[in-house]
RNA sequence: GGGCAGAUACCCAAGUGGCCAAAGGGGGCUGACUGUAAAUCAGCUGGCAGCGCCUUCGGAGGUUCGAAUCCUUCUCUGCCCA
């Protein structure tokens, strides 16, 4: 059987592993993990998609992954990497948050028959009683040590509030809490994570006397260092209500060449053999390759269905022939457009530009198209003549696409 | 609790009575070049009923013909002392 280690590393996940003999040799028997994620979003994005993709890797090959939801210590806040104190969190919408997170890990993590977990460390980090745990948990942490770290000391310039302070006390205790509960031996996180992940290593050392792993994912950044998963209007969300899966696939499409091959590592399941022959392509050929790494993290967000929808419509923008079903499109009604509605405000319907403003900035910098033809005048009129095959389809610059129909 | 410094647009940051919708940088957008890539160059980057008007410089009041700039007060943040 493969080891589960060394298929992260060889595709790229690995950034820091605490032992990484120890960590093979135990995972040559089916190991149980955990990964925590943060509940202050309702949706997960493709930034937590490297992490998901890491989990997802470890349960094809036999492991039993945990994955924990962050309700108890999102009322607190992670101070790691931040230079500012977060916002407390409502206890409702926390709940809420679990509950979708959940929803879309399970297109990547199967649930069924004991092969995962969904915790949330409310349960157990809301009962601890405060002297208890400072007595049988507080006393195995030096302030010292953890001053000393550097993502504490990045915050004494701006200040670090107490509450702040004790994130990594609990955090050590949902491995502690974990080992205990489910045997869990091995953590995994961001790279920021580190620290607070070694401290729940060694707490379970002092504590138990037991083993346990950290293992750290890198912090992805685009090869121009930009920040993986942003774009313009936001965050790539992987749900479907929050950004089209149209508009996902073209996220991956757009990605600089350089990093394709390591995107198709992270992001795809496909054999390395296969990976190794897309990336080995150079100049324009590469955009095949995209394509193909557009549409399996198309495919694995949202469904074959919708990948090849998805595709077809980037085909048919771009490359000729296809079908533009799934091209984002919102309805506009009939009678208005028999009336002629003006093209600024129908960019601004569509969601192209933020502003009626921002869309007469486009029209008056020519990139603003109505059926491929630029809109040459500030007060043109869009009325139902402009209808090609019952829709209109505008364009903003060079590959941001809307159509408008009527209803 | 005491003393000091600060809060400016998406972010960083200048501006200390009118020439301020507010310098500069980052980010973003558009154009040229391209391959839905990168790099480079140029323009744009508060809103609207668009040559004008409205809102914005932490909140609320005030002084003034006129305030991001001065005064009062409140909130928040940092630093020093306890």
């Amino acid at each position: 059987m493969v080891n589960a280690l060394d298929v992260l590393q060889e595709r790229g996940f690995v950034e820091q592993v605490s032992d990484a003999e120890g960590l093979r040799s135990a995972m040559e028997s089916p190991l149980t993990f955990y990964i925590g994620y943060d509940p202050s979003a309702a949706s997960l994005h493709a930034g937590s998609l490297l992490t998901i993709m890491a989990v997802a890797h470890l349960q094809r090959l036999g492991h039993r992954p945990i994955v924990v939801v962050g309700g108890g210590t999102g009322m607190i806040g992670d101070p790691t990497g931040r230079t500012e104190m977060r916002q407390l969190m409502a206890v409702d919408s926390i709940a809420e948050n679990v509950d979708a997170i959940r929803r879309q890990l399970s297109h990547y993590i199967d649930f069924g028959e004991d092969r995962a977990v969904v915790v949330n460390n409310a349960e157990w980090l809301m009962k601890l009683g405060y002297i208890e745990f400072l007595r049988d948990i507080g006393q195995h942490f030096s302030v010292n040590r953890m001053l000393a770290a550097e993502a504490y000391r990045q915050r004494f310039e701006r200040g670090l509030s107490f509450i702040e302070f004790n994130y990594q006390l609990l955090q050590a205790y949902d491995y502690l809490h974990l080992f205990r509960t489910y045997g869990c031996r091995l953590q995994m996180g961001g790279n920021d994570q580190w620290g607070n992940i070694l401290a729940g290593v060694d707490l379970i050392r002092r504590i138990e006397g037991a083993e346990t792993y950290a293992l750290t994912f890198p912090l992805l950044t685009t090869s121009s260092g930009a920040k993986m998963g942003k774009t313009a209007a936001g965050a790539v969300w992987l749900q479907a209500e929050l950004m089209a899966p149209y508009d996902f696939y073209q996220y991956w499409i757009n990605v600089e060449d350089a990093d394709v091959g390591r995107f198709l590592k992270l992001y795809t399941f496909l054999p390395l053999e296969q990976i190794a022959e897309l990336s080995s392509v150079e100049g324009s050929a590469l955009r095949d390759s995209k394509e193909v790494l557009a549409y399996e993290v198309t495919r694995l967000a949202h469904g074959a269905e919708a990948a090849d929808q998805a595709r077809e419509a980037s085909r048919a923008l771009f490359g000729g022939q296809g079908e533009r079903d799934a091209i984002p499109s919102t309805t506009v009604a009939k009678s208005d457009l028999e009336q002629g509605v003006l093209a600024v405000d129908l960019f601004v319907t569509a969601g192209l530009t933020r502003s009626k403003s921002d869309a007469r900035r486009l029209v008056q910098q020519g990139g603003a198209y109505v059926n491929d033809e630029p809109v040459q005048d500030i007060e043109a009129l869009i009325t139902d003549a402009d209808l090609e095959h019952g829709e209109i389809l505008l364009r903003a610059g060079k590959k941001r696409f809307h159509r408008i129909v009527t209803g």
